[in-house]
DNA sequence: CCGGTCCGGATTGTATGCAGATTGAACGCA
DNA sequence: TGCGTTCAATCTGCATACAATCCGGACCGG
């Protein structure tokens, strides 16, 4: 087959990328970027058994690099060599859920007490202004800009929290949770925006304590939510 | 170059298991588990830079399983592609140490609580074995047996949580600890097996709050230790 | 003596070829 | 019809070839 055949997707790696430092622009690191966005976009199912060659066509690369991104993916629990040799599509259950869920009700208000009172005001700013045009916006179609800006919001009090390895901790417990909300929850983007709120007013008032009791308190809320929401 | 010749090491694949599914035996897997072990036993330091081809000849693989098994260990953060282009085995400092062992402090106490009472008599006589050896034997080395034990007691009560995500976030925290510990610290074996016995002790009476008090301690006499020692 | 340029070896990035394993379907036999 | 067998298409595992890039040192001009 020609290699040169055109990638099927526009997406420009580092698409998802919230800060970081500019990850060196190879085939693998594409692949990588661009797996993760598919999965996020539901275009790769959770289950769903990657065939290598159809998907390196797809992505306009050899098999060899993308066989090292699905690599690297697997290292970080996006995908699994499920039992038998092909890589599948990391499935999470209710109970993977939750239990990440109950991990993150650990994790979470710890740093939100310990970023309290270390957040630039411009940051909480930038988030609620998110927030609020999420508010006005129609209540359709943006569940993308949703993710977006639940995104910033545990990231605000992850970064700001003084340890590196809690923050990376509580993004990789937010991959697992939101692969599975991606995959099985309704709109919570009601519950949500009122919760991130309380969140932030107890941030910008530097108030560790009501910082700590909303994450938790958010926490909460979404493992009743799926506990009611799924059949 | 011919692919046949001999590997270097004598790693059967699965040396580090424990108690996990066998892993398929393939080149890839082969490649994870011996730069895992090499870098345990130090024959990888911290912050050296991967040659493919030599690493690959070592091994007796070729480069394509090796890059596959390297940027799996990339994922887990155990090598990083450090700035240029070649993999670097990842050095951890003192400061990354302190901050891993901070959140170690907070899910590991809640792991020992949790998995109190629902652990199998003879799992924790077998680790109490293993201490007990490792108290008779010569004091010299036996690092390798007490990193083993080490493992097996931290182990004990991370699977037997009941909640596996929690056990696995234990488990990757543990990999940057341990990557620190053997590049820096000196020999513990003793203040260790005085804190492990008494976590064995608070685990085996059912004594939640006991078994909570015995970890945090723990982890902490480690902080103070990294602190002492360290230049 | 110093700085710059050019070249060659070393090293990584990527594609491709091939062998072995697996799956599923067609086919024959009871 | 039901079941085992065989064969072909498919797919993964791995090696290797080749291109692109990088690094260091020699060489040359100032």
């Amino acid at each position: 087959m020609d290699q040169a055949g055109e990638a099927v997707l526009g997406i420009e790696p580092g698409v998802t990328d919230a800060g970081e430092a500019a990850a060196p622009s190879n085939l693998v690191n594409l692949v990588y970027t661009s797996v993760t966005a598919m999965i996020r976009r539901r275009q790769l199912r959770g289950g769903h058994s990657i065939v290598e060659a159809k998907l390196a066509a797809q992505l306009g690369v050899s098999r060899t690099p993308l066989r090292e991104g699905l690599q690297r993916l697997e290292g970080e629990g996006l995908v699994v060599k499920g039992g038998g040799r092909s890589f599948v599509v990391r499935h999470v259950d209710l109970g993977e859920y939750l239990q990440s869920l109950k991990v993150r009700e650990i994790l979470e208000p710890e740093a939100a007490e310990a970023a309290c009172g270390h957040i630039p005001e411009a940051e909480i700013a930038a988030v609620r202004r998110e927030i609020a045009g999420l508010q006005a916006g129609s209540t359709m179609l943006h569940t993308d800009a949703h993710w977006q800006s639940d995104d910033a919001l545990h990231e605000l009090f992850a970064r700001n929290s003084g340890n590196d390895v809690l923050a990376q901790m509580i993004r990789r417990l937010r991959v697992t949770t939101r692969l599975f909300e991606i995959a099985r929850l309704q709109d919570r983007v009601a519950p949500d925006l009122r919760e991130h709120a309380q969140i932030l007013d107890a941030l910008e008032s530097h108030d560790g304590k009501a910082a700590r009791k909303a994450v938790q308190a958010h926490i909460r809320s979404l493992q009743r939510f799926a506990l009611a929401t799924v059949r």
